[in-house]
DNA sequence: CCCCACCATGAACGTTCTTCATGGCCTCCA
DNA sequence: TGGAGGCCATGAAGAACGTTCATGGTGGGG
């Protein structure tokens, strides 16, 4: 039962094809097969059904599994780690984020990342939702996380950052040109709505904001990506609230709430950064996030 | 970088030599230097400091170690998977709990499961506190944890009973025979506290309650084991509130509280338990455990 | 000061993994 | 319906890897 195995089995179900799994890997079609059934043998009984077209897991097979992905990630994890706190001028860096952070916060670090650390290639893993980010941090994915402070996390949890959040509002919309806008003020309004709203203790802020205000939204759209939400918003199809900086370059309106609200971006990990991840943190703190290090 | 060269520098690590280590996995001293020197070879350098007196972690191997630790129990926890799914018929059950459960709710479960599921051997897991339960099953010590319900756990938690608390009181106590004490009744006696009480949202469960009744507790002797403190309050040391059945063959009275309180017992791991972690589950809730299933 | 405990090293042997070559099976399509 | 092609399995041979045996170096304690 080696790890190599594992890599194996992991990359067979992904790609649902052990001949797609031996390109990934470079590796004979014929070495998959024979450390497969290596594995099953051990295992006590097949873990892969083999279909006419590709494979799928057995029911053993999906017990086995998501043990296996973890360990494989670990494995990869633990190289990365050495790798940077030894050299620290090579290896790579895998930071896993949500698509919002992606375009708002991450590019000016990313670049600044390049020229400072220029050996250690940066890997991005992006997710549509915060609950996908959670989801695949818990599998291991990648070193470090960037995004909305977690609700449970078993590890360290480091705040780099917050972001101002305003009202989004189509060019020209009677509200523009004001210094600030009460949340009641658009009650009426039809509202966009995304899956990676700030959640505070299970619910979402907006839904709890508006419910003191003494109304209840109305959902004009939800969306997956603040991307969209953004140039929903921007349409004039309703008032979304978001963060700032991911109205950049866009032709719409932004008016701060009333009060203010902020929301924390952090940085969280399965173990305390250490070499280039602990360098990241630091450069996220000092570049690009307004209200860094606070 | 295989798997057994992470397990052979965890078992180096924890046994902080390379010849106990040896004798541990059954292996001889030399290949376990030839395997450590590849491990570190390919990690960029060395993970291990010899000293004259056994061997301690490197910074850097300080920070490859709690990957390759967590690779390796993955590891161990999918072959398990495997086999329990797989035979049901032999196997290792590895449960961690605290020591106030083991003592207390297990027994009875552990014999039922020995009549039941004879070839699955359970391996116990005992942590003095809820601490150190929660940091070993995040290490992946166990295919399954039971004690009270954490606070922040990113897998599957479920339910299998409540406990009721109550006070602990002396032999021939004046409170003793009553039906129900209140907690302000006791008020100006000491207290026996331990690492294993119920928390609340980050707070001591005792400690809010001891605030709403408008006193603050006074402790006499705190404990890390339970069993130690219910020995302590049978001996006049102080009042204890815990679970009922920690008392079982104890000389000692057992008042409930007014109002009743109740703990949740809870089984959570990493993943969804499946086969004999399954019905290990379904035994708890079975078994023993007061209100069970709800 | 010598001996013991402890880890490192080099060469030989046994095991394991990969490849090459080939076979079976199912599906799609003429 | 029969052949082509995609897909995984299998068996044998060679390469790669891990283990052992034997031995060397180093520091601490009697």
């Amino acid at each position: 039962m080696s790890l190599r195995q594992m890599q194996y089995l992991v990359t067979v179900v992904e790609q649902g094809s052990f001949t797609r799994a031996a390109e990934l890997l470079h590796v004979t079609q014929s070495a998959l097969s024979h450390q497969i059934k290596a594995l099953e043998r051990e295992s006590g009984g097949p873990l892969l059904e083999r279909l006419p077209r590709g494979v799928r897991l057995t029911p053993m097979g999906r017990a086995y599994f998501p043990h296996a992905e973890l360990a494989v990630r670990s494995a990869a994890q633990a190289r990365r780690a050495a790798l940077a706190t030894a050299g620290a001028e090579s290896g790579e860096l895998h930071i896993a984020t949500v698509h919002a952070h992606a375009v708002g916060v991450l590019p000016e670090v990313c670049a600044r990342w390049g020229r400072e650390h220029g050996g250690v290639r940066l890997v991005l893993h992006e997710y549509a939702t915060t609950e996908d980010l959670f989801a695949h941090m818990e599998r291991g994915v990648a070193d470090l996380a960037v995004g909305p402070r977690p609700e449970k996390w078993p590890g360290p949890v480091t705040v780099v950052g917050t972001e101002e959040m305003v009202m989004v509002l189509p060019p020209g919309d009677p509200l523009a040109g004001r210094a600030a806008v009460r949340i009641d003020e658009v009650a009426d309004r039809p509202w966009v709505r995304c899956a990676l709203e700030p959640v505070l203790a299970g619910r979402r802020w907006l839904d709890v904001e508006c419910e003191r205000a003494g109304f209840t939204p109305r959902t004009a759209v939800r969306t997956q990506h603040t991307s969209t939400a953004v140039r929903m918003a921007a349409a004039g199809v309703g008032v979304l609230i978001t963060a700032a900086h991911e109205l950049t370059g866009l032709d719409c309106t932004a008016v701060p709430t009333d009060p203010p609200w902020r929301r924390e971006i952090t940085a969280f990990s399965r173990v305390p950064p250490t070499g280039a991840a602990a360098r990241f943190v630091t450069l996220l703190r000092e570049t690009g996030v307004p209200g860094g290090g606070r």
